[in-house]
DNA sequence: TAGATTGTTAATCGATTAACAATC
DNA sequence: TAGATTGTTAATCGATTAACAATC
C-alpha cells in the first residue's frame, strides 16, 4: 500500500463497502445480532461469494451455520473505510450544490463534519447556511493549516476547479472530493476522488434508449 | 441489447463518455478541427488505445496522422448516448439536494431537462424554485402520463424511496435517476442508476488513510 | 447427525493493455 | 518518403464466480 509494488484493496469492493455499512445498520435496527452472506447478498441483489470476500477485506471472521455477528461487523466495516472517527472537511462554492452538501445531515454516517463553506463572492461571505458559517476563500489556507484539515469538497463553477485546488494544496489539503466534472491536476501525496454524475446519467441514458429500442423492434417474428 | 444474449457496451466505456464530450468541446471552443486520441489520453490521464477503441464505439472512423474530426466526433458521441435529443424529467423530493439539482443549469449538455419538481409537504407546494414549479406528488402519474415523461430523478428521504419509486412505475416512469442510498425494486422493463455518493466517499476515505499510514511509516530503513 | 454456511483455491469472464499491419 | 496515428487481433490483468473441504 505504501511503496508502488503493494496493492491494494479492490476498487468495486471499496465501493460495495457502504452498502454493507447500510444494510448492516438496518438489520441491526431489527434487533438482529448475526446475518449470513446469503441475505446479505440477496438483499443487495449481489452474489453471496462477493459478499463474503468482500467482508473478509475488514478481518471479521464468520461462524458457518450462522454467519457474521452484526455489531462487530459494523464497527469493523466502519473502522476498515475510517469512518469511525470524524474527519473535519471544508467545502468550497457555496452554490446551490455546495448549499445541499452543507445541509445533508448523512454525511454523519460517513464520519464527515463539513466546519465550513468558503466563498469569493462577498455578497455570500458572512452568511450562515445549514448552521455552518461561509467565509472568504482568502481565509482558507491559514484555517486548514491551523484546524490540520484534510479534506476539501470542491462544489466551484468548472473555471474555478483547479484554481482552487492549487488553493487547498497549498493549503495543506490532502484529499479532494471533486463535484466539478474537470479533470484535476494535483501532486501524488494528495487524492482526489471525482463524483462524476454526467457518468452515472451517461448509463440511465443509455440503458433507457436500449430499453425502448427494443420495445420498438422485439427479438424476432418469432415471439408471440 | 434487445434479448438477453445480445451483448451491450462496456459500462466502464460508457461511463468514460461524457469525459471525452466535455473534452472535446473544449477543443471545439479553441477552434481546433482535429483531435488524436494520444492528446486526448493524456488530457483525461487515460490509455490511448483505451480511448480509441472507446470512440470506435460511436462507429466515427479517424484517420491516421490527424485523427480524428472534432464536431463529427462531438455528435456522434452524443447521439451514442442519447443527449442530441432533450428527454425531460420528473423530480421527486424537493430537499436540499433535489433544489439544488433543479437548479443545476448543466444538465442541458447532458440533454436533461427537468421540468417540475414534486412534493408532499403542503409548505412546499405552489412554490418555484429556480423556475420551476412544485407540484403536488399525487399529481404526477396523471402528468407523467400525460406528457410522455420517462426519467424520474429521486431525491426524497431514504424512507420515502421505495414507495415513492412505485408511484413512479405505475406512472409509466422507465428510468430512474436515484440519488438516495436505498436498494431500489422495480420490474424489468423499469431502469435504475444510482449515484451513491456514499461509494465514491469510501474510495476517497480509504485512500487518504493509506496516504496517512504510509507517510507514518516509510517504507524501509534503507529510504534515505 | 445433517445441513447450512464459512474460507480458500481454481476457473471463468471481461476489461485493459500490448503488438502490429495498414494508411494518411 | 518517414513518421505519427489508426483499427484490430492477441496477451495480460484483475475481478467475479464456481468448486469444495472445513466446521458449527
Amino acid at each position: 500500500m505504501c511503496d508502488d509494488t503493494g496493492k491494494s484493496y479492490p476498487l468495486p469492493s471499496v465501493r460495495r463497502m457502504p452498502m454493507y455499512l447500510q444494510y448492516l445498520k438496518q438489520v441491526r435496527e431489527r434487533g438482529r445480532c448475526c446475518v449470513s452472506c446469503t441475505h446479505i447478498a440477496e438483499h443487495l441483489h449481489l452474489n453471496s461469494i462477493q459478499v463474503r470476500k468482500d467482508l473478509a477485506m475488514t478481518g471479521i471472521v464468520g461462524r458457518p451455520k450462522t454467519g457474521y455477528e452484526v455489531e462487530p461487523l459494523i464497527e469493523a466495516v466502519e473502522e476498515f473505510l475510517g469512518w469511525n472517527n470524524t474527519h473535519d472537511a471544508f467545502l468550497v462554492g457555496v452554490g446551490s450544490l455546495g448549499r445541499a452538501l452543507l445541509g445533508y445531515e448523512g454525511f454523519h454516517e460517513y464520519g464527515l463534519e463539513i466546519i465550513a463553506g468558503f466563498e469569493k463572492a462577498v455578497d455570500k461571505i458572512g452568511q450562515t447556511i445549514h448552521g455552518k458559517e461561509i467565509l472568504d476563500i482568502e481565509t482558507l489556507p491559514g484555517l486548514a493549516r491551523r484546524m490540520h484539515v484534510q479534506i476539501g469538497i470542491l462544489t466551484v463553477p468548472a473555471q474555478a476547479a483547479q484554481e482552487v485546488t492549487d488553493l487547498m494544496v497549498g493549503a495543506g489539503i490532502r484529499a479532494i472530493w471533486n463535484y466539478t466534472p474537470v479533470q484535476l491536476d494535483v501532486p501524488p501525496a494528495v487524492v482526489v476522488e471525482d463524483v462524476r454524475m454526467a457518468a452515472s446519467f451517461a448509463v440511465l441514458s443509455l440503458r433507457l434508449t436500449e430499453l425502448v429500442k427494443c420495445e420498438k423492434s422485439p427479438v424476432g417474428p418469432s415471439v408471440d
